[in-house]
DNA sequence: ATGCTTTATGTTAACGTACTCATAACCTGG
DNA sequence: CCAGGTTATGAGTACGTTAACATAAAGCAT
């Protein structure tokens, strides 16, 4: 019995060995071949490409990768991949990964359990990855303690900033000082707050940012309001706002969706927007969904956002490899659902 | 100079051989231990995995591939992550195959650039992957030449069927059958279709449904239009139907974010919906978008998608590996923006 | 013709793992 | 006290690739 079955049957895939014994040349050959390497005669090459494709040879990446140590792959964590957020990081982190040849293993953690980075290290640490990147969207048990594994690169997509870690994520915090901003120039004080679930750290980044704001003013703060992030959400905060405080003159909603609903609520309940009304919102994700979307928020770059973790992540020769925290700033977009107060 | 550095330095990842000279074992019983094999002392366990956990052992993924042959990873090509079908494609297939035990290798193509399976394939098969899946939302130009490689188990995602590939989609003919069925159940005759770009699969099946609905019942069709899945592009064309066409009693819009802009432009135009105009949609994608959605539109069980695609690109042992067409049926969801026509 | 470079090709080793087989130590029952 | 088993461990090998080195042939200047 051979040892190597020679591969009529195809039971095996087909290595370089059997191309070279189709085309009468060593095995190395066929690696140079491969690879278009110099140094091969012309008639050789055609001789082994043919071999190669008659066969129907699929180069090995696991003898590839065992080969040279390297997987040309980086490792994504995510526990839920509709949600904007993690969508967005995926697109962003996708087309970084493609500027450089790099393919992505994607792993969803349960949606339900509660996931450690320890957990989810373990996990991808087991793939064919150079790096791993971890979205933390919501705050982790063992964050504090957590030590990335010695020799891959670690990213952590979140705002909270890490001592051994890298961390990056857009600036959920600068975006609220952008649009409050935007909103006290506009002569605006009293500015309610819908927030997100408030164990989201998106959430709560945009919160801290909201109550930053009007704190540095010296402005009384009135109690935020929560959400889901969906617009019937934002459409009950905003219907209670209407009904309960007048003395408001804009709203503040964490994400476009959920000031969406606000917009529909106060107009429901006879409020303009913005002439009785000023709203603002983060993301600007509402344009295929709404027609003429006149909301005023911030946009963030996550293509640049997935670059950052990327490049962190799988680190060129010669990176430092000190552990850095990068926030990206969005860009506040002012549309037409912002306007002075009424007087 | 030592052929195999001592691993002091960490320059060479923590290999099983490394583990065993520290534990005073073989390789082999690192092995054992590291795959919980039976016939393993205790103390000798313990004294490897003490071993294991001071050294940081990571046990190679390149290493045990090359050994058993199969990658637990399924690969994933799609252009845009970001379209709603490609999204919702990458989130049914990570769910099924979390449940295998299996990673996504996720590779984006160029958004720009058209792209070919041949040379989709191409790219995959040099990944690590047991099976490749591809998102074809646009007809490939050698989608009838494409033979899949052998010993890879391969799935296009997409309505066209193919000879010697197994092609899984969602319904997107049936699902236009159910919305016109039910429009045609309240009375509709006069039924307007907005639908996407025209070199859109979806878009080309939704709109054959819609056609060949009215061509049953001999109803004489008008024209189609064409819009780019885009609120706005709905609202386009909703407003031009309302000023041209004040025959028809329905419109299907071959998604749901057009539905929602035809939706408004309508009632711009002073026509109420639905007792003027009803109007369905395609996806039940608006929920986290618009407050109070109302739209009568058909969902699609993504999971189940997700999951059948997954079977048929890594097949069980046993499996016939016949190649088969499944078409997996919506679901009607009737709200509140359909009701029998103004007679 | 002789030595030197260039070109084409082959040989060997190494990457890390897990299977198969071999071996040694330890039991157990007669 | 020995045959027959069980348990613990090690040795050897193969998986497919590429880098480094070796060899052989051919061209070319002296």
């Amino acid at each position: 019995m051979a040892r190597r079955p020679s591969n009529d049957t195809g039971s095996r895939p087909v290595s370089m060995v059997d191309v070279a014994r189709a085309a009468g040349v060593s095995q190395q050959t066929v690696s140079r071949v491969a690879n278009g390497l110099p140094n091969v005669n012309e008639q050789t090459r055609q001789r082994v490409q043919a071999a190669m494709q008659e066969l129907g040879f699929r180069p090995s990446y696991a003898g590839r990768s065992l080969r040279d140590g390297r997987y040309h792959s980086v490792g994504l964590c995510v526990n839920d991949v509709t949600k904007f957020g993690n969508l967005t990081m995926i697109d962003g982190i996708a087309s970084a990964a493609r500027e450089r040849g790099c393919a992505i293993t994607l792993v969803e953690m349960s949606k339900t359990e509660e996931f450690s980075l320890a957990e989810a290290t373990r996990r991808m640490a087991a793939l064919p990855v150079d790096g791993i990147i971890i979205g933390m969207s919501r705050l982790a048990p063992d964050f504090e303690t957590f030590a990335p594994l010695p020799g891959i690169g670690t990213v952590i997509v979140t705002m909270y900033a890490h001592p051994r870690v890298t961390t990056v994520d857009s600036d959920h915090y600068g975006c609220s000082l952008l649009l409050m901003d935007h909103l006290f120039e506009l002569g605006h004080e009293q500015i309610r707050f819908i927030g997100g679930p408030s164990f989201s750290v998106d959430e709560q980044f945009r919160r801290a940012g909201w109550r930053d704001s009007l704190e540095r003013r010296h402005i009384k703060m009135a109690e935020p309001l929560e959400g889901d992030w969906s617009a019937n959400s934002g459409y009950e905060a905003g219907r209670y706002l209407a009904e309960h405080d007048r003395t408001m003159t804009a709203i503040y909603a964490a994400n476009d969706q959920m000031a969406n609903g606000a917009i529909a609520a106060l107009r429901d309940n006879g409020l303009r927007v913005p002439e009785d009304v000023s709203v603002v919102g983060v993301d600007d994700s509402l344009d295929d969904f709404v027609a003429h979307n006149e909301l005023t928020t911030v946009r963030f770059d996550l293509h640049q956002r997935g670059r950052e973790v990327f490049e962190h992540a799988v680190p060129k020769a010669g990176a430092t490899g000190k552990t850095v925290a990068i926030r990206i700033p969005g860009k506040l977009i002012v549309r037409h659902t912002t306007a002075e107060p009424r007087v």
